[in-house]
DNA sequence: CTGATTGCAATACGAGTGCATTGCAAAAGT
DNA sequence: ACTTTTGCAATGCACTCGTATTGCAATCAG
C-alpha cells in the first residue's frame, strides 16, 4: 500500500468546500472546478475521490444531514438526564433552527438540496421514514390530549412500525399524543427555519413563535 | 406599428413553458433553448421577448407569486361575505397549500425559486414586506388572546406601518391577536407545504395538522 | 533494486450554455 | 410605392460543464 491517505477525510474536505460554495452561490454554482478551487486542490483530485459529480453531491447531502443530527444530539445531551418533555422538545427544535451563522450556512445548503432532490424522487425514500420517526418521537413527548370531539386522524396506515433508530434519544414508546399535533410541530419548525433563512423572521421572532406554540400545547404555566 | 402581437401574452406563454420545465426537471434545467423547446417556439423568439435570462426568471417568479395570490383570492371570494375568521383563515391557508396536482407543480417551482433567490439578496426586499403584511392580516383574524404571562413579543419595530395593499381582503386593523401566533401559523402552513411537496405528509395529514392547530387557536368548539 | 500500486495533475473532448449579431419577411405609416 | 418598424429565425462565439484519458511521482511489497 503506497501513500496512506485517509480517504473519508479527503472526501469530507471536499464536501466542506462544496457546502461553502453552495451556501454562498447556490447549488447551481457547484461544479467540479469551483469546488476544487474552494478546497484549494486540483480538479483532478476531486475527480479522484468522487468518480462522478452525483456521487459528490450525494456524499455532501449525507454530511449535511449528519451535521444537523449531531447538532440536535449535542443540544439534547447538554440537557442532562430526564428533562421535562417540553424542555426536550424546545431544545430539539431550536437546535434544528438556523439561528446562528454556522447553522444558517448549513440551512442554506439544506434548502438548496431540498429543491435539488425535489425533482429526483430516488433516495428520498429514507427521508420519508426519517420524518415519520421524527413525528413519532415528537408525538411521544406531547402531553396526552384530553379525549376530543372529532376522531383524531391517527398515524397513516402505511407508516412503518419500526422503532426509531436515529431518533436522538430513547423515546417513550408511541404515547397517545396526537399525531396531527406532532406533525404540525415539526412542520412549524421547518417553516420557521425557512422564514429565518429568507430573512423574513428574525431568530427572536422565530423562537417566540415556537415558544408560543409550545406554551399552547403544554399549557402556558408549566415552564420547568 | 406592424404585426400586432400581445407582448405580455407571449411572455406568459414562455413563462408557462419555463415553469413546466422547472417543475419537471428543476430550475437548473431551465435554459433558453429548453424553454423554447417546451414552448414550441424558436430560441430566437425567447430572446426577443426576454433580453436576458435573468429577466425571464424574474418574470416567471412574478407569475408564480401572482398565481398563488389569485388562488387565495378566489378561494376567499367563494366564501361569501363576512365569513367566520376561522373559516377565512382555514380557507386562505388551505388555498396556499399544494394539495392538488396543479398547485403541486407551482409549489415545486416556488421551492426552486426559493432556493434560487436565497443567494440573491436583491429583490427579496418586497418579500419581507409581503410576509409582514400577511402576518398582520392573520393576526387580525386571530381571537384576542387572554392577557397573558410573558409580555408577548410584538411586531418588530422595523415593520412597515403601511396598510396591506395585496392582502386578499379588507383586514380588520391591527387587532390585538398575538403576532407570534400569527407568525407561527404562517410558518406552519409553509412547513406543511414543504412536507407535502416532499411527499412526507399526505394532503390529508397536512390539513389535519392545520385543522388541529386552528382548533387549538380558536377553541375546538366553534366550527361554524 | 524491481515492480506494482496508489495519489494526483493535466489535458482533451463533446456537449451545452447565455448572448450578440445578422438577415429577412410582414405589416404599418407616408 | 417606398420606407420604416417590428417579429422572429438562424448562426456564431466565447465560455463552462462533466467525464475520460494519460502521465508521472511517490510509496511500499517482494
Amino acid at each position: 500500500m503506497p501513500k496512506k491517505v485517509d480517504h473519508t477525510e479527503r472526501r469530507r474536505l471536499i464536501a466542506d468546500a462544496l457546502m461553502r460554495v453552495a451556501a454562498e452561490q447556490g447549488l447551481e454554482a457547484v461544479s467540479l472546478r469551483h469546488v476544487a478551487a474552494a478546497a484549494d486542490v486540483s480538479a483532478g483530485m476531486v475527480q479522484h475521490y468522487f468518480r462522478t459529480k452525483d456521487e459528490m453531491m450525494t456524499f455532501a447531502l449525507s454530511v449535511v444531514k449528519e451535521r444537523s443530527q449531531l447538532r440536535a444530539e449535542a443540544a439534547i445531551a447538554r440537557l442532562g438526564d430526564d428533562p421535562h418533555p417540553k424542555d426536550l422538545l424546545r431544545t430539539l427544535l431550536t437546535a434544528l433552527l438556523p439561528l446562528d451563522e454556522a447553522s444558517r450556512e448549513d440551512g442554506r445548503v439544506a434548502l438548496a438540496f431540498l429543491a435539488y432532490t425535489a425533482v429526483r424522487p430516488q433516495a428520498t425514500a429514507n427521508l420519508h421514514t426519517e420524518t415519520q420517526q421524527m413525528v413519532g418521537f415528537i408525538a411521544g413527548l406531547l402531553p396526552a390530549a384530553p379525549e376530543n370531539a372529532a376522531a383524531p386522524q391517527n398515524a397513516p396506515p402505511n407508516a412503518p412500525e419500526t422503532a426509531p433508530q436515529n431518533a436522538p434519544e430513547t423515546a417513550p414508546q408511541n404515547a397517545p399524543g396526537n399525531a396531527a399535533d406532532a406533525a404540525a410541530l415539526l412542520a412549524l419548525m421547518e417553516g420557521l427555519g425557512l422564514y429565518v433563512l429568507g430573512g423574513q423572521y428574525t431568530p427572536e421572532q422565530a423562537t417566540a413563535a415556537l415558544d408560543a406554540h409550545l406554551d399552547r400545547l403544554f399549557g402556558a404555566g408549566e415552564k420547568r
